[in-house]
DNA sequence: AACTTTGGCCTCTGCT
DNA sequence: AGCAGAGGCCAA
């Protein structure tokens, strides 16, 4: 097949709202005013290439290349030839042979849309949003979700106009005709939001669309699944351990909104809808509300449009997929490299595993090194310092030239203050040794400069506008966009699955900053300043004043980055620590656990309203149980709170674990004090079966024995469903646990005590007072009363070998059980 | 599509 | 009692 440079004219579109490939062809989703639909798909072969450089390519193989049936068309781009197989695996299986031919590919193996988006430096245009949620046979169990009818759908556009349609007869032909309905409505939009969507509405849409042989380009539109967003960029945000047990769009809406959803149980949608007349009313209204909580939740929140403003940064989409940041990532990357005309090497190495070979080390996190209750901490930490070292090195796979000097040998030289690796034009990194050229801008390194370029510029504008506005607005969220752009750049390229993966480069990122953090620790100790704990990119200081610190700071960035970097062969600047704020106290628990009380924020002094800094504990762990969650708050109030706190006699807390003491072994407790809830982090099936030495199956943790009860019983139990249970014997062994809907007042109340609400505490108390023994506080049952229950349940368990309890439980049963207690 | 990273603490299980 | 493995969630 022959054909000549330039024979298919390339097109571009002022903006692509989505793309999709489909058979040979890449469709383009445009938008277009004059159509009913308000788009235009456009379609255009889609390209598998490669681009091989002209100098290496003799003049034989390029006639070969010629004639081939495979390639599809040749064409010059300046040094570069670009070859255009006629599908994904031609293009794999002669980039692999041109490798042979020792002739180097770039650009091979893309994917066509990416290839699309990044050549053409297409736009993302601006979407049609709708909030979409279905109701279904509540009957059919979550196993057979295809074969659930769907009884009504409803349908929020983001201007605010909502529509909900209700199957009129348990027909057929009425569910035929309210998906076609249904897709007559989307029509209209492009980007369709639904609430755990992926796993629900979207597939189950799909299946009933097909049932009914009603086709239609599901690829068109932007799937988006508004849990999976909420979560990804909620995760941060949540304060308290409570938000984080539920994401149910109820569970949100109240957290978030303060609203409470309707009231149709999820579980009876067929009795609603069968019941007819006002029931079938009260469904549809509770439908509706769905959809228009997402839009309250977006209207709120704002991440809907911050991942619009994700993919445009990227020219990635902003459906489910897009909101990967290996994606965003990529899309990033290759357009950059596009811009400046650079192609990476093809990479021909067979799909990597994920294993142990290529993980590497992270960050340095001190040992606390003061026990009890530490006064006047100061700390400071490095901005952006992950993507300040990628730019200070000018970190990329591309600019990685050899490894050389030892982690010692660069230490030894930089304390006598020569460098330790002489070459101009190049700098090494601490720890891993891995040279870096300085020129030209690594594309690694390029990318993250840009979007914090681009950041500064949407900062500047965001301050130029009116606050509140929608300029305003949209500055605000584009700056977030650049922001949560750069930071993706060092996990992606620590992935071992992204396409520009580099562990040298990932770990020599995560060295600088523990190099850079020592040699601060080191300076500080040096002036005798001491410090006392470090995460990452923090330093937690005691012994000085707020004045001495600020210099100390100073200091750091005047002379000792600057000498350090220098010798390093980098240019300084971008390494910068600041003064970010000050305990008055501070207890240290653990690593990466502790509370304490500010002194003041970023200059500004702490007020009665200030609630103290929790890190780690269980107060802020959805998978702490409410009693230890409320007994923590307390006691962390009372030791670092502003108003409260300051207490530093032992007794106080010692009444306070007393009356808890009390409060869970025997007052009454409801279900949410209780209940444990666990995500589920993978398919049910693929939890790991351990087999005991007797030859049978090691009993799986409770969340995950619980778990396969409620998918037994038809429950909607997929990855990232969040499990419920409550421990109601936990001197057996295994525990003996049921679902926390099973509950009807039973729980093994030493139990909870012992190892669920008390310990948490005590570790804290433990920390702030370590003279004190606070373990007799934690113990109910003595020695012998424990080996006692042990022995009973062990006779018990023999008699009647039921391992799992489930089920509803008499009510004189749990009476006597509870009085037992 | 199913895939940001490592460091870290904690609970549960089964074993010695 | 202490260990190791599995697993979850959190800090950064």
């Amino acid at each position: 097949m022959i054909s000549a440079a330039n024979s298919e004219p390339r097109f571009q579109p002022d903006g692509v709202i989505n793309a999709y490939v489909e058979g040979w062809e890449l469709v383009l989703v445009l938008s277009d005013a004059s159509m009913p639909s308000g788009i235009r798909l456009r379609r255009i072969p889609a390209e598998h290439s490669c681009l091989v450089k002209i100098s290496e390519v003799p003049e034989l193989l390029r006639s070969m290349l010629r004639e081939s049936t495979a390639v599809r068309g040749l064409r010059e781009e300046g040094e570069w030839l670009r070859i255009r197989w006629r599908d994904s695996f031609d293009c794999r299986k002669y980039c692999k042979l041109l490798v042979e031919k020792s002739i180097t590919t770039y650009d091979g193996f893309l994917d066509p849309i990416l290839r699309f988006m990044a050549d053409n430096q297409a736009k993302v245009a601006a979407r049609r949003l709708c909030y979409f949620d279905l109701e279904s046979d509540s009957r059919v169990p979550f196993s057979r979700l295809h074969d659930a009818r769907i009884l009504s759908w409803a349908l929020v556009c983001s201007d605010g106009s909502e529509i909900v349609e209700v199957l009129s007869d348990d027909t057929e032909a009425a569910e035929r005709e309210l998906l076609r309905s249904l897709w007559n409505r989307l029509d209209k939009h492009d980007q369709v939001a639904a609430w755990n969507g992926d796993k629900f509405d979207f597939p189950l849409l799909k299946a009933r669309s097909e049932h009914h042989a009603i086709s239609m380009p599901w690829k068109r539109w932007l799937w988006l699944d508004h849990l999976e967003l909420f979560r990804k960029m909620n995760a941060h945000a949540a304060e308290s351990g409570a938000e984080k047990q539920s994401f149910s769009l109820g569970a949100i809406a109240k957290a978030v909104l303060g609203e409470s959803k309707g009231d149709v149980d999820g579980s009876k949608t067929w009795q609603t809808w069968a019941a007819g007349g006002a029931e079938r009313e009260r469904l549809a209204d509770y439908n509706l509300r769905d959809a228009q909580l997402m839009k309250k939740l977006e209207d709120k929140t704002g991440y809907v449009a911050l991942l619009g403003s994700i993919a445009e940064v990227c020219g990635s989409f902003p459906d489910s997929r897009g909101m990967m940041a290996s994606v965003q990532v990529e899309n990033l990357l290759q357009r950059l490299a596009v811009q400046r005309g650079f192609r990476f090497e093809t990479p021909i190495a067979a799909h990597k595993v994920k294993g142990a070979e290529d993980s590497y080390r992270g960050a340095y996190v001190m040992e606390p090194a003061e026990r009890g209750i530490v006064k006047n901490v100061h700390v400071a930490d490095f901005s952006s310092l992950y993507p300040t070292i990628i730019r200070t090195w000018n970190m990329s796979p591309e600019t990685k030239t050899r490894r050389s000097r030892s982690e010692r040998e660069i230490d030894s030289s930089v304390r006598h203050g020569s460098k330790p690796w002489p070459f101009d034009g190049e700098c090494i990194s601490p720890i891993t040794g891995v040279v870096f050229k300085m020129q030209p801008q690594g594309m690694l390194s390029g990318a993250v400069a840009e979007m914090m370029r681009l950041r500064k510029e949407s900062n500047d504008r965001k301050a130029r506008s009116v606050p509140g506005t929608a300029e305003w607005q949209e500055a605000a969220r584009k700056s977030d966009a650049y922001k949560i752009a750069a930071n993706s750049c060092y996990g992606a390229i620590g992935m071992t699955t992204f396409r520009h993966h580099d562990v040298e480069v990932a770990e020599s990122v995560s060295q600088a900053a523990v190099w850079l953090i020592r040699q601060t620790i080191e300076a500080a100790d040096k002036r005798g300043l001491h410090a006392i704990y470090c995460d990452t990119d923090s330093v937690f200081v005691s012994g000085c004043t707020r004045e001495e610190f600020a210099d100390f700071v100073a200091w750091c960035n005047a002379e000792l980055y600057p000498r350090l970097l220098r010798l390093l062969g980098c240019e300084p600047g971008l390494i910068n620590l600041a003064y970010e704020k000050a305990f008055e106290r501070i207890v240290f628990v653990q690593k990466k656990r502790y509370c304490g009380r500010y002194s003041h924020y970023k200059g500004t002094a702490a007020t009665s309203e200030s609630k103290p800094e929790v890190k780690g504990l269980e107060y802020k762990r959805g998978d702490s149980i409410r009693l230890a969650r409320q007994l923590q708050e307390e006691a962390v109030d009372l030791l670092v709170g502003q108003e409260h706190g300051g207490n530093e006699d032992p007794e106080i807390f010692k009444r306070l674990l007393e009356r808890w003491r009390e409060r869970v072994l025997v007052q009454p407790l409801e279900l949410a004090d209780v209940v444990v809830v666990k995500g589920l982090n993978k398919p049910i099936n693929s939890y790991a079966k351990r087999i005991k030495k007797d030859g049978m199956e090691a009993r799986q943790l409770p969340h995950i024995e619980v778990a396969k009860i409620l998918t037994e019983r038809g429950r909607e139990i997929t990855e990232g469903s969040r499990i419920g249970y409550v421990i109601i014997d936990g001197s057996t062994n295994p525990q003996t646990v049921i679902p926390a809907e099973d509950w009807s007042g039973k729980v093994d109340r030493s139990a909870a005590w012992e190892s669920l609400v008390a310990p948490p505490t005590i570790r804290v108390l433990e920390a702030a007072f370590p003279a004190i023994d606070w373990k007799p506080f934690e113990i109910v049952r003595t020695k012998e009363q424990k080996s006692k229950a042990r022995k009973a349940a062990r006779a018990n368990q023999e008699s009647a070998p039921v391992l799992f309890e489930s089920g509803q439980y008499s009510r004189s049963k749990e009476k006597n059980d509870a009085e037992a207690d």
